[in-house]
DNA sequence: TCCATTACCTGACTTTAGTCAGGTAACCTT
DNA sequence: AAGGTTACCTGACTAAAGTCAGGTAATGGA
């Protein structure tokens, strides 16, 4: 890799870490321990379950527990029992605790803030938006694509996503009967893969390949969730699955689209797709693409 | 300021830390205690003063104390006397000691790698040209301007650094002597004001206004690190000296420079300067500005 | 119905980080 | 040469953070 780019990245660190580290520090904790602060604020206005706060921090179970009692203790927050599960137990702000919420936030935002205070108009539009890049561009990073079985409990969540996206932008609507072939129901290797994009477990992304004939692949249900979206992860997805595709042995690949998804379209022309005529009887497809691997 | 901005702003500071606290955690300390791994870091392969350590570190000097003889038990560093001041101990890495060393850096460089290593090489270089603006964005915003004495210690090494740019710049060179005019040795209020820009406690820039005539001030002076160009520190220190001038109620302000200055005579015409006859003999000058306040 | 599992809890610990008071030797000023 | 200051040190302490072993009650599956 590129020794001014990692450079850059770390001469980035530092300076982040030093400039929000310092104001972070005896500011964000308002005299109380930074666990406490932080178990405090991730339970938020709507509650939590103790087993969610534990492991988006991080913490030991005993550990949790202890903070739990010394939050308690300080009129906080309220614990309960989950009314489906008796074992799970529920975690709320009181009053007090909500107050205390807010003055973090408000900290956070005045912290946020520190950091615009001084520049120009000008400059602080462009560090704002530097940074929503940063933001962006580290997240996608962070995602890592797994083939998958196609009706895994993920798969499913993302073709949910997928389907209702299109259900709101294409003219027609969009009729799950119509659209999704049967044939399409188990993809596996080595007629197909189905690809599941994750950001830190979660799922953010999907797409299909699937055989179509002898050596000819068809990509389908390529999505992104909109909480990632504008940092490549269509183009990685893409690429990934015809990478596959070349694996199998197949020499091209070819996809549909409709007319309302005009970023895609954009985006097949981009990674080298060529149109071509009508291949398939899909009812909501306006355009057909091929690429030659 | 704007919600969207500190919203964007909120997002950036989460997405960095967990991202880049993640992966320094349990990382970047090899197994050691935090504390002695950037204390360890911190020396380098030059070695360093345990002073210096301490203020760097922002450490108590029982605690720097401490880490020290653990390294030092460790077998990774000698202490020994300063030549200069038998009081001061200078601190150095062994042969062990610099391998530790070299392994941190490896590893920075790995984290830093890391953080780019999914993305393509287009989307690389956005990001990396985002930090680099981030960071430069956000140290000028750490920097602060005060008035002081012109004969401060930073004013006179701001100075010293701004005569040794226009020597090396100037075609025709530069001599002290003809271009700095002895009546300047001392500026205060209320005949004008000396300003210095630090960062962190280090001075990064200054500028200087001086009365010229009864409701005039002349601008001079105006430096601005390399370490921090490219952020509007400039920008902000002209604003700074216009507001002192009005503050003395004067009604314009004027300045010259020389040809081979040329971003700094387009920061002029954008701060609103306009070109004005020779009014002084500085042999030094091309053009001359003014702008009423 | 029994038994393994799960969610959470308590008590007993350790490590890390940091503070504070008081000391010694080197240095600087007068 | 005396007295204050500085740079660093040691010992005694504390708070915070985190780990571990063993427990209890609710749940789920055979």
């Amino acid at each position: 890799m590129d020794r001014q780019q990692i450079d850059t990245v770390r001469r980035f660190n530092r300076t982040v870490t030093q400039r929000i580290g310092a104001l972070e520090d005896g500011y964000l904790h308002r005299g109380r321990p930074l666990g406490e602060a932080r178990f405090l604020f991730e339970i938020g206005p709507d509650g939590a379950d103790v087993q969610q706060l534990r492991d988006r921090l991080n913490l030991d179970s005993g550990y949790a527990s202890r903070l739990l009692r010394s939050l308690e203790r300080q009129g906080l927050v309220t614990v309960g029992r989950d009314a489906e599960d008796g074992r799970r137990r529920r975690v709320m702000l009181t009053e007090t605790g909500l107050a205390e919420f807010a003055a973090y936030d408000g900290l956070s935002d005045e912290l946020a803030g520190s950091l615009l205070a001084s520049l120009t108009e000008a400059h602080r539009a462009r560090l704002v938006a530097a940074m929503a890049d940063v933001e962006r561009l580290l997240k996608a990073g962070g995602i890592v694509l797994e083939i998958e079985p196609s009706d895994s409990a993920d798969a499913r969540w993302c073709l949910e996503q997928y389907f209702s996206e299109l259900a709101a932008r294409f003219e027609e609507g969009f009729d799950t009967a119509l659209g999704a072939s049967p044939d399409e129901v188990l993809v596996a290797p080595p007629d197909g893969a189905f690809l599941v994009a994750r950001l830190d477990g979660r799922p953010v992304g999907c797409g299909m390949l699937r055989r179509d004939g002898e050596v000819i692949g068809e990509i389908k249900r390529m999505w992104v969730s909109p909480s990632v979206r504008g940092a490549g992860l269509a183009g990685r997805l893409l690429a990934r699955l015809e990478e596959i595709a070349r694996e199998f042995g197949w020499t091209h690949v070819r996809l549909d689209t409709n007319r309302a998804l005009a970023e895609a379209q954009a985006m097949y022309r981009k990674a080298g797709y060529r149109p071509i005529d009508r291949y398939n009887d899909n009812p909501y497809a306006d355009f057909w693409f091929e690429k030659a691997l």
